[in-house]
DNA sequence: TAAAAAATGCAACATTTGTTTTATATGATA
DNA sequence: TATCATATAAAACAAATGTTGCATTTTTTA
């Protein structure tokens, strides 16, 4: 939003002053203004995670008399947005070469953003519950992505990780790529990721294991990819981009949804072992709940 | 509106079977559908001057369960045109425990596709385009990503790898991730990738980096994240996902869409650097078009 | 470590919500 | 006009909302 928004502002200004609590309600707002207009408290506070007393506590942090105070405010913005948005789109004076870029900017997301939702085809949507069946039978997954790939694998392994250990991510330093293989077998799955162009090293991957009689997944770019005659299952995800550079975002939500097809097998599962992964995490204090934050 | 509203145009079309109160309320609706959404049912009859029975009359006029449909309604209407069909599926129920793979495969790919879409939103670009700008400019950029956020980090480093030599991978084993900065200084930039919940080596590092005088450029998730604070640029994205997990999707399309900005600086320089690249790899046999023969 | 303070969860509270019921008013038909 | 069906207003109702006070947990301080 462009708009001065002056209780959005000093939710923000008084955020690092608030209990963990508090955070949690006043970030959902932020995120989520226009949920505050049209839904009830108690449901604004059940999406939030917190309790509804939270939100009263909320709104007499920031100075408010009460909750009412906040949704007024947002049904205002609300009302106030409905010509807002031509105004927005006019408003913006930008340099030449900053028109350029928001224009090439804007191409390249959009473009992202159908590729994506092209995956939504039906034949995609087989393709996926097919291979989120045969990952979730496997004994062991084996993750390979190399190169432009390994971002996709990576993050494929370290989301499963957090869900158990079932996942191999086959990475080394030393030309020890490969090492995980050696005592996969039948029972377990590799799941490739590759694009054009091909990494030699990943085919020939694909090809031992397949030799060692599991089961292949490929992600890949194409009808003609090598990995598609390898494989028993092939998710193609396009990669043309308005850049230079050929794109993976498409890949990375592939493997983000099966991921998400993996947990929702047993969601009560899932759950319990994300909440281990938490738990273990806090102990570790991996992550900041205290903020160093010197400037507004 | 400009979209085909269906409960709007059965409102038209039955108004001239509706009773005088019938047709005040349903008068008042059409034309304030915003105020549906945003009061209640009983300030809505008073500014539209009748009973609130009567607007449970009309609902079930309307072949409704009751008001709350209409309300629903109009509430979806909002959603619609604020976030143009975005978090629209990231709302619905998701009681559901045994949702078809197909259709939580559809609706994480949607949602997916409408946060990339959103992110053309004139203030993101603006942001981008800044990025970019300073990332220009910067001597030594700097790469920081750690646990999710690695896959965006590396990609970023990847691709930029390819146009040159620009780029520090701020990763290593044995705690050696922030050694890249040792000589790291005033005229260099640090990208700093972090969602919630917040890796508080991230943050230490970015303070770091800061405290060294480098411009810190930021990628994460909400107005009130701790690197917001910290960074001379920061861009936003969501990572709400219909599933148990934070997508990266986003995040990782901005870093492509950077990549595509800094190459698109010097497209003929970028270009040669391409070329290069190109020949070095070929030269490794890196890469592959067809299903390799195993060397034994 | 113990004591004090702050934050949080829980449950009861008075309101307000949307709905339904009942009584009254309206207008058409014969 | 008398009769009837419909339309409307008013009141009663259960369900929900936002709020508050209190007990418990967590954090800070001494």
């Amino acid at each position: 939003m462009l708009q001065a928004d002056p209780l959005r502002e000093r939710i923000v200004s008084l955020f690092d002053g608030m209990s963990p609590q508090l955070r949690q309600a006043a970030r959902y707002i932020i995120e989520h203004p226009q949920e505050v207009a049209l839904v009830s408290m108690r449901e604004l506070a059940r999406n939030a995670g917190v309790q509804p007393s939270t939100m009263t506590r909320l709104a007499k942090f920031l100075g408010l008399a009460g909750y009412d105070d906040i949704r007024a405010h947002h049904a205002e913005a609300i009302r106030f947005r409905v010509d807002g948005f031509a105004a927005r789109a006019m408003q913006t004076e930008e340099s030449e070469e900053d028109m350029a870029a928001a224009q090439l900017s804007r191409r390249m997301l959009q473009g992202l953003a159908a590729q994506i939702a092209r995956l939504t085809e039906p034949a995609s949507l087989e393709r996926l519950a097919a291979a989120a069946d045969r990952l979730a039978q496997a004994r062991r997954i084996f993750v390979l992505g190399l190169r432009s790939c390994h971002s996709v694998a990576w993050h494929f392994h370290y989301v499963m990780t957090l869900l158990g250990e079932k996942t191999t991510h086959l990475d080394g330093p030393a030309d020890t790529v490969g090492d995980g293989l050696i005592r996969a077998g039948a029972e377990d799955v590799l799941l490739a990721i590759s694009i054009n162009p091909y990494a030699l090293h990943s085919l020939e991957l694909a090809q031992l294991a397949r030799e060692k009689g599991l089961g292949v997944i490929a992600i890949t770019d194409s009808e003609v990819s090598p990995l598609v005659g390898l494989a028993d299952i092939a998710i193609l995800c396009s990669t043309e981009s308005q850049s230079f550079f050929h794109t993976l975002a498409p890949a990375l939500a592939i493997s983000e949804v099966l991921c998400g097809l993996l947990a929702n097998k047993d969601r009560n599962a899932a759950l319990a072992a994300l909440q281990r992964a938490d738990r273990h995490l806090l102990s570790l204090n991996t992550y900041a709940t205290a903020i160093p934050r010197r400037r507004i």
